[in-house]
DNA sequence: ATCTCTTTACTAGACGGGCTAATGATCTCG
DNA sequence: CGAGATCATTAGCCCGTCTAGTAAAGAGAT
């Protein structure tokens, strides 16, 4: 593969095309993760939101939840019962506001995500450390061009 | 900002954040779009795919419709349903088949789209189209590496 | 030619997951 | 203390998908 890549060039307008083939395959991914462990799109990313920042120290109320995923804070509510009745999280009281509360993912969630993603996530860490400075000034600018290109307030 | 960037060479391990906010920027775009158009995901994306091959002078079927987007054929009706009224789209007899039929685009819709994801396409060709060979080399392996990572039968 | 199997789109009914509006509890500040 | 803001929750709705079942039409065998 490398050998026939060498001798064809690629072009550079075929790079748009890979793009959108890395994004299928991650798409993919998101999709496989998320029908293993019988849940939504959101529900997932409330799950990483939640592990990361509880790795940091953090304290989770739904309020965050709702503005860090875009939806209301009502189905954010019903959103926690789901996952609750699943057992990945648990409600607690908030220490300081009563009214509040602090959300926390169960140890055996903890474990499931980090075993699902966790593989994934060394393989990927591996590419990007295989990368000398100036490859990593490449992806530097073109990502950042591509975001802006996409931006629209250009 | 960029005179600090110039200074701080871009670490290889932040690729990866960097790869995260460009899926960001994506999505939100997404959301921008379908919100503008008051449209879901999967409308979007058949009106793309219905666009391009009409471009192409293909003749696209619902079921043709169903297998690309991975939905259920009868949910497929449901959605032609909703973009014929919305005035996206008009059914028309199939040439050959009599049991199925051909989805077209309504001009106004192709104008739409055009208009709306047009200009951004072209910025992000503009950016790809600056790359060197030696450039695209490196996003080219970049990518497909990426991709290899995320599909876990590495 | 007709009988059978397959293919195609469609209808009906259910469900999941988001939204808005309204409510009760609690904090904050004049 | 009292008025208003803020937090999670509940109730009721809607949208978009799914499964199951149906009618119409093509394809192939005898």
């Amino acid at each position: 593969m490398t050998a026939a890549d060498a001798a064809t060039a690629p072009k550079n307008y075929e790079v748009l095309a890979e793009l959108r083939a890395y994004r299928l395959a991650e798409e993919a991914m998101r999709r496989r993760t998320r029908e293993s462990m019988n849940m939504g799109e959101n529900d997932l990313a409330a799950l990483r939101f939640l592990l990361k920042a509880q790795g940091d120290g953090q304290l989770v109320t739904p309020g965050m939840l709702a503005e860090h995923l875009g939806m209301k804070s009502a189905s954010v509510t019903v959103m926690l019962d789901r996952l609750t009745k699943s057992g990945h999280l648990t409600r607690m009281p908030h220490p300081n506001d009563r009214r509040s509360l602090a959300v926390v993912a169960t140890p055996g969630s903890d474990d499931e995500v980090r075993e699902t993603l966790g593989a994934m996530h060394t393989r990927m860490m591996t590419v990007a450390r295989r990368l000398d400075d100036t490859q990593a000034q490449v992806l530097h600018r073109f990502l950042h061009s591509m975001s802006d290109a996409l931006d629209d307030a250009s």
